[in-house]
Formats: C-alpha cells, structure tokens, sequence
DNA sequence: ATACAGCTTTTGGTATGCAAAAAGCAGTTC
DNA sequence: GAACTGCTTTTTGCATACCAAAAGCTGTAT
C-alpha cells in the first residue's frame, strides 16, 4: 500500500477539488530526441546537406533507431530534414526561393495575427506585451544579439497568442523559426529600427485598432524580407 | 549477368541523353499506410473520437506495426489523429472554435493565393481554370454532389499552384481538405451562386487584377465561413 | 576514360520481447 | 449503492535482432 505509487486512475471519479490538477503525462522519447536533434540542426551543429546516419544519431543519443526515425520523420514534415527514399534524411538546404515564399506567407499571417491580437487584447495581454518589449530593449541596450533574437520571437509569439487563435499560431511559430534559421548567418536582427516598430505595433493593439495593428505589422515583415532580401547570398557554411 | 536487374547506379555518370527521366524512387510503405489511413478517416469509416489501435490497423493493412506508427504520427502532425503518450491515437474530434479558426486562416491564405494567381497567371493558366471551371459546371448541371466537390478542390489547388508559392500552396492543400471533411456532414457545396463566384475569380486572375481577384477570393471564403457558421451545429455521427 | 562486377553501408521493413501505463473488472467497505 | 482498493488485461513505447534491396564505393577489364 505505502509502496504504491497511488492511484493511476483517470475514469470520471470524482476529482471536483482536483479536477484542473494537470495530469502530466511523461512526453514520449522521441519528442526528447526530436527536440536535441532539432538543436543540433538550429545550431548548425549539423550542417546543412549533411547526410543524417539513423544508426550514428541513435548512438550519440544513447537511444535505438526507432525513437529517431520518428523523429526525423516529424523534422522532415517541418522542414528541418529532407527524407530521401532509400537515401534517408539529409538536413534541408534552404533555397532562395524558398526562403522567399516563406517570408511571404509569414507576412500575410502575420499581418492577420496582428488585426486579431488588436481585436482580442485586454489590458493584461498589452502589459505582457510591454514587459516583453522592454525585455528586447534591454538585450539591445546590452548588446546581446542572442537574447535580442530570442526576445523578438517571444514578441512575436505573445501576438499570435493574444489573437485566440491556435491554428495560426501554431504556423506562425513554425514559420517563424524556419525564417530565422534560414537567415542566421546573416541575421543580426536589424537593431533598432526594428524594435521602434515594435513600439508602434503595440500601441496599436492597445488602442483596439485592428486596421494600423495590420498595417503596421504588414510594413515590419515586408521590411525584414526586404532586408534579406537585398543581402542575396544565404551563406550556408 | 543476366539475372542482375540492371544498374542502380545513381552516380553522375554520363546520363546526358537520358538526364531528365525520372529515378521514381518506390514510395516508402508507411505512405502508403498514410494515404490508406487518411482515405479510411474521411470517408468516416473511421470516426471521430474512434480509438486507433495498431496492432489491428497494422494486421487489417496486412504490415507491421512499425509503418503504421510512422503513419500515425504523421496523421497527427497533420491534424488527422490525436496521439496521446501512452494511450495510442484517436480520430481527432473537430471542435466549433477549432473549426472557426481553421476557416479563419484559409481565408487569408487563399486571398493571398489568388492575389499571386492574378500576379503570374500565364494565358495557359488561364485556359486550364476555365477547363476545370468548366468541370464543375458539368458536375452540378448532373447534380453529381460528389464529383462537385472534387471539383471545387482541383480549381482551389490550381489557383494555389498558378501562385508559385509552394509553401502556400501545401498549407492551403491541407488546410483545404481539414475543412471539408469537417463539414462533410452538412456540406453539400453551396452549389449555384458558389460557381459563379468562381467565374468573377477567374476573370480577374485573366485580367492580372491582384486586388481583385484578392476581394473576390476573400468574399467567396468568408461567405462560406458564415453558411457554415449559421448552421451551428457540426454533427459528428 | 568507361562500363561493369563485386563489396559495403544504409535504409525500410519484419518479428519478437518487455516494462510501464491505462483501462477494465472485481470485490470490499462504508 | 457509491467510492475506494487491488488485481488482470490491453496497449503503448521502446529495444533488439534480422534481412532484402537499394545506393554508394571501389577496383578491374575493356
């Protein structure tokens, strides 16, 4: 009895008292693996084109190779990995073209995040959204590009979170890393001028202005494609 | 010599003449499985809230587990099936909201969509959306609810296709078929005033009017957005 | 050089086993 | 008779082992 670890139950009991107590189920393996190979790849720990062994990979992680066949599978629909049939996966080369197309979309569902978070905030979700400016602020003022890009995409996802709609969100964060990805050996997230841009787009949400939030985000993104843009070459070193 | 079934090479050997023939490479199993699994869920043979075991879908499919995992877990990425750690999948059951937020975006995407048809159709485009506009006419003249539907899909993936944007294009192909199998319940496509919606669409993208083939686009999604939304009630059976 | 014949590596799949969690079924208690 | 408790069965998630066939890499003969 005391050796037990409880009740594992999870019938229609009655919990009332405890009924939002989150039951916390042990996420499966291959999300862990999933999410250390994915890490690797951002890092550019695994290069770009390079040949990804299922049996080396299952070693270096100290799993089997089925856990990381489901994993890559799952990078391959999200665009980290190409599976090539018989080959195996390769780490994805990004393309110009492509790169281009995802800006693109990026900046349509951007535009329409921003129009819902406008219509959607309340005055908690426009202090979050301060809090998280000044967060970006402060990485400018201390000059750490790291943190300044991770306080960028926390930004960005506090709007799409904000707009209620999970959909959306869900693509705009996948997007968005991709986009970013893409771009970090020539990122340095334009700085300054961004993030008074930022400044705006959140005035625009708390005042309700669904209109100018879109606007406004709709200028950012096609302003940051414009940028890449002009940089033709993607180095993928 | 004879009984070796030829070269397999894949080398860059001198293919000069023959540089264009596709290597077709055997599509892997588990797409197979995918596409069985997929086909059996929206026919609801499958139904929502069904719980997925593998052991039976792998026997009844004739394969092993292993593809069948792989398949499943793609179903999930893909908001087919739900997979909960350590309980197997289950057909995802749609939700209203979720329903809403899917229309949501669809709408903004295939505006977009038809804004870049209208930026790149070629006068070969155009002629193939008439033919498959065409189609549709000839489906709803045999009231043929079926081959309607079908129809309706192959113009929307055209449109996407004429784009150039194959990002947006496979966003919009799934996107597309969620919602449909949504609604197949109580679908039956708004037949007449849907189709001649479809001839403003076309005549714009022939005019290489972006904006309005975009205000079209977006008139035709939301107004479907409201058919649906008015008769509440999605009837999972 | 080029084409061909092995050899090796890697995939994609099969079969099997197993711990642990979940679901189901009792039986017991109040 | 409703709820807790313990036991059994089912099912997942992963490991291990094995194999055919494809892809890649030689070296060799032409």
């Amino acid at each position: 009895m005391t050796s037990s670890p409880s009740g594992r139950r999870a019938g229609k009991s009655s919990l009332s008292a405890v009924a939002s107590r989150r039951v916390e189920r042990p996420a499966p393996l291959r999300q862990a693996v999933y999410d250390a190979l994915l890490e690797l790849i951002v890092s550019r720990t695994l290069a770009p084109g390079q040949h990804l062994v299922e049996a080396e990979l299952a070693e270096y992680l100290g799993v089997s190779r089925q856990p990381v066949r489901e994993a890559l599978q799952r990078l391959q629909t999200d665009g980290w990995v190409d599976l090539r049939p018989a080959q195996g996966a390769f780490v994805h080369t990004p393309t110009e073209e492509e790169a281009d197309q995802l800006l693109a979309v990026r900046s349509v569902l951007e535009t329409y995040s921003a129009k819902l978070a406008a219509e959607h905030a309340t005055t908690q979700d426009v202090k979050q959204l301060k809090r998280l400016q000044k967060a970006g602020e402060d990485a400018l003022a201390a000059a750490d590009a790291e943190r300044l890009v991770q306080a960028n995409a926390n930004l960005h996802a506090a709007v799409a979170a904000i707009g209620r709609n999970k959909v959306l969100a869900e693509m705009i964060g996948l997007l968005d890393r991709r986009v970013r990805w893409y771009y970090t050996p020539i990122a340095r997230p334009h700085s300054r001028d961004s993030w008074n841009e930022h400044a705006e787009l959140i005035a625009a949400v708390a005042d309700g202005d669904a209109e100018r939030a879109g606007e406004v985000m709709r200028r950012h993104a096609e302003q940051t494609r414009q940028t890449y843009h002009n940089r033709k070459n993607i180095e993928n070193n």
